[in-house]
DNA sequence: ACCAGTTTTATATTTCATTTCAATATATTA
DNA sequence: TAATATATTGAAATGAAATATAAAACTGGT
């Protein structure tokens, strides 16, 4: 309500319009909120007073990245489960085409040192991945012995998880798929009824195939490291 | 070789125990990079020297724990799939008892700011799992079909999150048990031959009927907060 | 005991996130 | 329109990590 609160919703527009630019020419290096502050055209103390730490600024530009979920919201399967996989792969399609900018942004993620991740982060994630699996459920490809709740923050477990060994440099662009889909397809399996079993079976030894095929032998690692 | 190398151990030995002891005192609070080199009795340049940053030090204390080891060394379980799941009894038990102090040592797990993680981390971890894959694959409990690498990494894929949850408080110390053994029974069930399977969906349901048992009722926490 | 090479030390500096607070501007309300 | 409430601003201060540098101390070999 009022000219108050749409002041202060430009002001937040335009700082996460900035961090994003920032992040952008120059990594996650360049975005002090010296530069953030300026960039936006705002004084050092509104950042904090609007967001609260650099922190939830940038988990807010990448909560702001909307094409994801509009993407998302054409795909069209008839197969629950193949949707699943489906959301995965545009996801990870997204982070491996702008690994640099990502790979910043989901640091965030893992940054422990305020509780800004518990209020934001969560709840939209995993609504996200229980309304798949609820779906899924519905579709009798998963056992109703299992909980939603349950699956979605194991699935969510893998994602992160993966997530981390990109952004750290342990796993690269050719595995990060496959590895999550492994996992997925792992935790998918025990979950589902017996019919639904053979594809998953399938997509798990595909996966599996995937990373074997895109990991180089380790004799000649060692020997360049 | 020489007594260079051994005042270094020593110096590196001290730091280590100062960063213990301050960590164990006041919480990742007090440990300021003075704090820790006035009680380990070096200059403030030494512990960059030995270690090269504060988070590198952190991690040190924490490979540091020897207990967890030897006291796993101790378990013996004729099968080896219950082996699996008492070496993450036994951890667990160990974080949860002592709480702050190993919230703090994990935080420093998922900083992203620097690269030690990948080069310290990860192999030790790594092995430790995979080695009790290679044996339940060995009694014949696993698929012979699935790698005991895959399977490793995803394992410590769940562990890590839910810690990361532990860490920032989103998984409280009742359920953290429960729900890494369900991502665990999720992943050996998919993984396991058929003999196998029975007593692994029989942990998972027991498992998640104790993450349900320790959650109150949602209306409850929703008035509450 | 001496020399040469390393490492530590002491000290100063830089950079950065974050906080504080009085002053000022803007919006809401009566 | 005047009074009140709210938010931003500017500027300075804090505290911590990390880096730089030269002097001092120590080690290993001779």
């Amino acid at each position: 309500m009022g000219r108050r609160e749409a002041g202060k919703r430009e002001r937040r527009r335009r700082i996460i319009e900035a961090a994003r630019t920032l992040i952008r020419e120059t990594g996650s290096t360049g975005l002090s909120m010296r530069a953030l502050a300026a960039r936006a055209g705002v004084s050092l103390a509104t950042p904090y007073n609007l967001f609260g730490s650099k922190r939830a600024i940038v988990l807010a530009v990448l909560e702001d990245v909307r094409e994801f979920r509009e993407r998302f919201a054409t795909l069209r399967s008839a197969d629950p489960v193949e949707r699943i996989f489906a959301a995965v792969d545009l996801a990870l399609e997204y982070y491996k085409n702008d690994s640099s900018f990502y790979k910043t942004l989901w640091s965030a993620v893992f940054d422990t040192s305020d509780q800004v991740r518990a209020e934001i982060l969560n709840p939209q994630r995993y609504a996200f991945w229980q309304g798949l699996i609820i779906d899924a459920s519905k579709a009798g490809a998963i056992s109703k012995e299992f909980d939603a709740d349950m699956l979605a923050r194991q699935l969510d477990f893998i994602l992160r998880s993966a997530m981390l060994d990109w952004v750290v440099g342990d796993l690269d662009n050719d595995r990060l798929a496959p590895t999550v889909f492994c996992g997925f397809a792992l935790i998918l399996k025990a979950a589902s009824t017996p019919g639904w079993r053979t594809p998953l079976q399938a997509r798990l030894l595909d996966s599996q195939e995937r990373i074997m095929a895109s990991t180089p032998p380790r004799q000649q690692i060692a020997g360049n490291a």
